[in-house]
Formats: structure tokens, C-alpha cells, sequence
DNA sequence: GACCGTTGTGAACGTACAATCACAACGGAG
DNA sequence: CTCCGTTGTGATTGTACGTTCACAACGGTC
């Protein structure tokens, strides 16, 4: 039965997802071997079968993160034709990230991945990078579109996005949930917007 | 002679000092009570003469960072009568603490810090909340002088001003100082400006 | 000059954790 | 059935670090 014997592969991603949750949840700090291989029904050592140590480990964890982004960023993309709806959407799919699982914002944006080897910090770029640009697309097409000011720098637009989420979900967290991350969100991007916009909303 | 008899309290002063120090430039991780005590010419018991333990040395860092990111709002408020240039001047002084020591903003808005004692949490949350009032307070003044829409909620403001500051502190690490800090936070601050100006720089 | 509180020292302990290794279980290929 | 590569186990090691403690140095007070 294809349930039992897991390919070796889909056992490299099972403890990658594990991982991935431990640090969505509790935060880099408290990532042990021992914590993922209990989630994951094996003995600490048992996880060096299948990754040579905890960095290539968190190197796996970071790919599954910017699968997700990319996947958000998909999805939005196609959920309107509208670039603008496609760019608040996109706001709003990384708060509900924050909100249930608090899952990935933590671990690309947290400011402890990047006291670490050279290596991973590399990697964590990478997948900024990527998102920016696959957000950044968005941007372009609705300044093809004529929907936003072509005087504007989209990369400059797409950092004040993330500028929306992070500090957000930061507070999320110091505030236990009490902060209302999605209210905030829906009126920073409003306000963005509004900036943003050719045809601005209340311009005149 | 002063220099050599130091009074207990500047002693601990000094300590939160190098403590801080070490966060700013290596992130809370490696913040061990050894290190701290090789700054100051200690042993590592010896930190224990002027605190219980770790958790109240990071609390009297978190104290330290408030005092700062206090005083550079009053240093901004100094500068100018014109509280959207004292507002600019927020956001400019806070990015310069990124870029000198990167000092301040890893120790309030990193990710890190949460997940500790439920007090060093909500004393972390009470400097976020004085920061957040003291910036406040000159969006509200702005406002009272007609220089901001009145239909501005000021925390949602001051939160963007911060968006401002974290991803671009985030990035600024990530890249080994090579993405310009304070060129993008000069055009998100026009953008922000843009929106919130009661005469906008762009309306009509 | 004896007494005592404060500050600093060095050794030691406990713990959490990453990493290694020898060994067992298993399942397919010959 | 046998051989062997893969996957899992339990014991063990090394290390970093927070914390404790008995003891020494120092300086002011009576």
C-alpha cells in the first residue's frame, strides 16, 4: 500500500513540513532534531538518513516556504483579472498566513535566519528575491495596464507591501492575536492604494 | 578616582550596554553571558552580581532600547517645528540605527524576542506601545494643524512608518548592507506622505 | 586595626542539543 | 534463500551555556 512504504523522497518533505511547522509555531529557537522526529513518529538520529545535518535541514525548510509564497502569489494571480486585486490579494492570503499558522512569514522575514552560515542567508535572499519579483510582476502589469502611476518604482511599491505584513505580524504575536492584523492590513493597503492608483480614489 | 570606582548602577548600565551591543551586531542567538562578560572585563559568574539571571539582563536591554527609540523621537521633534518633517525625521533617525551598530530595531521587532517569558514579552509590547504613542502623538499634531487628513487613523500611520523600517532593516542584513536603506525609505516615506497630506504633493 | 558588605574569580554542575556509530529490521534483486 | 542497500534505533560523545558556590580582594565604618 502506497500509505506505508513512503517514497524517499516524500519522507525528506514529511520531515521538512514538520520542521517547517515547529518553526512556523514556536520559532527557530526551540527547532531541535529531537522535537521534528518526534513529529514524525523517529528517533533524533533518525532524521541524519535523510538530511546530512540540521542546516541542510532548514535549507529544505526555506525551499517549502518559497514554495508557498509563489503559490500564494499564484493563486491571487488567479483569482481576478484585475493587478490590483491580484496585489491585495496577495496582501491578504500572507495575514491569513499569519493568522492560522502564523506558518511562513517568520522564517523569511524573522531576523533569526540571517545569523547564520553564509550559505542559508544566500538562500533566504533567493527567496525573497523571488517573491519580490513574482509580486513585482503584478505590479508591472498593472502599470501596463495604466492602473498604476508608471513613475513609480515597482520594487519600491512591493517592499512597502511586505512594509504591510511584517511589522503586522509582528504585533500579532506580541499581542497574542488581540492586534487585528486583518483590519490593519485592509486600511494600510487602502492607503497605499490610494497613493499608488493612476486613478487615485480620492484624487480631486 | 571616578573613573575606576564605578557606582553600581553605572556598572549594570554598562553591562545592559554591552549586552545590547552584542544583540544589535549579532542577533539575540548569540547573545551569551560569557561574551557579555568579555566586553566588560568580567568573568562570566560575575554578570550574576548585578543581575539574577539572563532573562532580567534582556529585560534591562529592552529598557535601554526604549530609552533610544524614545529620544530619537524627541531628537526629531527637536529638529523642526513641522511635524511632518519631524516625522520624516523619525523615519530617517531609525533607519540610520539600522545602518550604524543595526542596533535598535533587531531587539523590538525581531521575531526572536517572543518567543520568551510571558514578562519580557509584554515588556517588549510596552516599548513598542510608548514608541508607538510618541510617533502618534506628532501624526496627531499634524493632524490638529491641518498637515494630515483628520479621517487618518494615527496608529494605522505610525504602523506603515514601521513598515517602512523592518523589511527594510530585514533586507539591509540580508544583503550585507548592499540594499539602500535610505533611498527606500525616502521614496516610501513620498509615497506615505502622498496619501496621508491633507494637500497632497500630487493631488489634481 | 578588626569587621563586613560588595564585587570579582575559578571551579564545578546540569542540561539541551547536534552529531556519530555500531547494530538490527526490512525488502527487493540475483 | 541469500546478499545488500536503505531506513530506523539506542547508546554515546562533545560542546555550548546558564547557573551555583566557596573563596579571595577591596574599601569603608566602628
Amino acid at each position: 500500500m502506497a500509505d506505508e512504504k513512503l517514497d524517499t523522497q516524500i519522507r525528506r518533505e514529511q520531515i521538512a513540513e514538520a520542521a517547517m511547522s515547529i518553526v512556523a509555531s514556536h520559532g527557530l529557537r526551540r527547532l531541535s532534531l529531537a522535537a521534528v522526529a518526534r513529529r514524525v513518529g523517529l528517533v533524533p538520529s533518525g532524521i541524519y538518513r535523510h538530511f546530512k545535518n540540521k542546516e541542510e535541514l532548514l535549507v529544505a525548510v526555506v525551499d517549502r516556504v518559497e514554495e508557498r509564497l509563489l503559490a500564494n502569489v499564484e493563486a491571487a494571480r488567479q483569482e481576478s483579472d484585475d493587478p490590483l486585486e491580484q496585489l491585495r490579494s496577495v496582501v491578504m492570503r500572507h495575514v491569513r498566513f499569519i493568522r492560522e499558522g502564523r506558518a511562513v512569514p517568520r522564517i523569511i522575514f524573522a531576523d533569526d535566519v540571517h545569523e547564520s552560515s553564509a550559505k542559508r542567508r544566500q538562500r533566504v535572499l533567493k527567496t525573497f528575491n523571488h517573491y519580490a519579483t513574482a509580486v513585482g510582476d503584478i505590479v508591472r502589469a498593472a502599470q501596463a495596464q495604466g492602473r498604476i502611476r508608471q513613475d513609480f518604482d515597482p520594487q519600491t511599491l512591493v517592499m512597502m507591501l511586505f512594509g504591510i505584513i511584517v511589522p503586522a505580524g509582528i504585533l500579532w504575536h506580541l499581542t497574542d492575536g488581540r492586534f487585528d492584523v486583518t483590519h490593519y492590513a485592509e486600511q494600510a493597503w487602502q492607503l497605499i492604494l490610494a497613493a499608488a492608483a493612476s486613478d487615485g480614489t480620492r484624487t480631486k
